[in-house]
DNA sequence: ATATTAGTTGCGACAATTTGCAATAACCAA
DNA sequence: TTGGTTATTGCAAATTGTCGCAACTAATAT
């Protein structure tokens, strides 16, 4: 369990949710799947236990809990999401388009950049969990261009 | 007219394409209807023409356009993709949250990142056309956080 | 002009995700 | 413990995007 179960019923409710057996089961999957985690595979692991459990919840699920920033959704290469446990310091990813292995990145490789768009463009850049596209040393001779 | 069609015909040809009357009539939609242009959007402009023209040969050709580096393909914050007509330069984007607005960036803002990437990691970044999330300076004082 | 051939299209089925709405149940107060 | 409020769920339908395949047609050579 690499979540603090007790800590995160607290949070939720202080903001006026409501802790769900659903929000648990579901929380408790993505743990256990480890990271990068598809909706789908969330879905098949909480409906052993609980077959009522729907799709939709799943994926109402996923997308509240990112809000609450105790999930955290990585972009893969093909479009779809992901998900994975927020920890403590955001991180980004270096995703290969090829075959879909990732790198992660510190979350400082961005910080000079953030800066630079706030004080340049009046923008503030959400640089928590930006996924980067390319290819990955093994990759890049096969993949052309 | 903002793209060349002789030139754009050349050039599919020379790589083997065919120039078909779908393939102008939605290059011609995306150009008529300006930056960030949902798939759908240009299925309903194209049908009106030609309402046998099938949302699958839509999105199909808007991909193919996209490779052909005729169209570039933008990710707006929700996840979905709107394409625009490719200038010679690629481009980045900051995209407003809140508002989906959204600023653009010159190329050269993700060069010494990409070297970066390149010489740390060996992982080979594609900074063409990148989307950066977050809020613009009219949204930013709303949207908490 | 006509035939050839291979790139494209349209269709229908499918997969992935979102949404409206009525029923349910978590939370809080009494 | 009980009851009321309202966030949340489950269902089903609607959206959004993809795929296989047979029919079609743009491009080229004859």
């Amino acid at each position: 369990m690499s979540h603090n179960t007790a800590e995160i019923n607290r949070r939720l409710r202080e903001a006026g949710y409501r802790v769900t057996p659903q929000r648990q089961l579901i929380l408790d999957a993505v743990c256990k799947l480890g990271k990068h985690v598809s909706p789908d595979a969330v879905y098949e692991v909480v409906r052993r236990n609980t077959p009522s459990l729907s799709r939709a919840t799943v994926y109402r699920t996923l997308h509240f809990l990112t809000e609450q920033r105790i999930l955290a959704m990585v972009q893969m290469s093909d479009g779809r999401v992901a998900y994975e446990v927020a920890g403590p310091e955001p991180h980004h990813h270096l995703v290969c388009r090829t075959c879909d292995s990732y790198l992660e990145l510190p979350h400082s490789v961005l910080r000079t950049f953030r800066q630079r768009m706030e004080s340049q463009y009046d923008f503030e850049v959400d640089v928590s969990h930006v996924s980067f596209f390319g290819h990955c040393n093994d990759c890049r001779d096969t993949a052309g261009a």
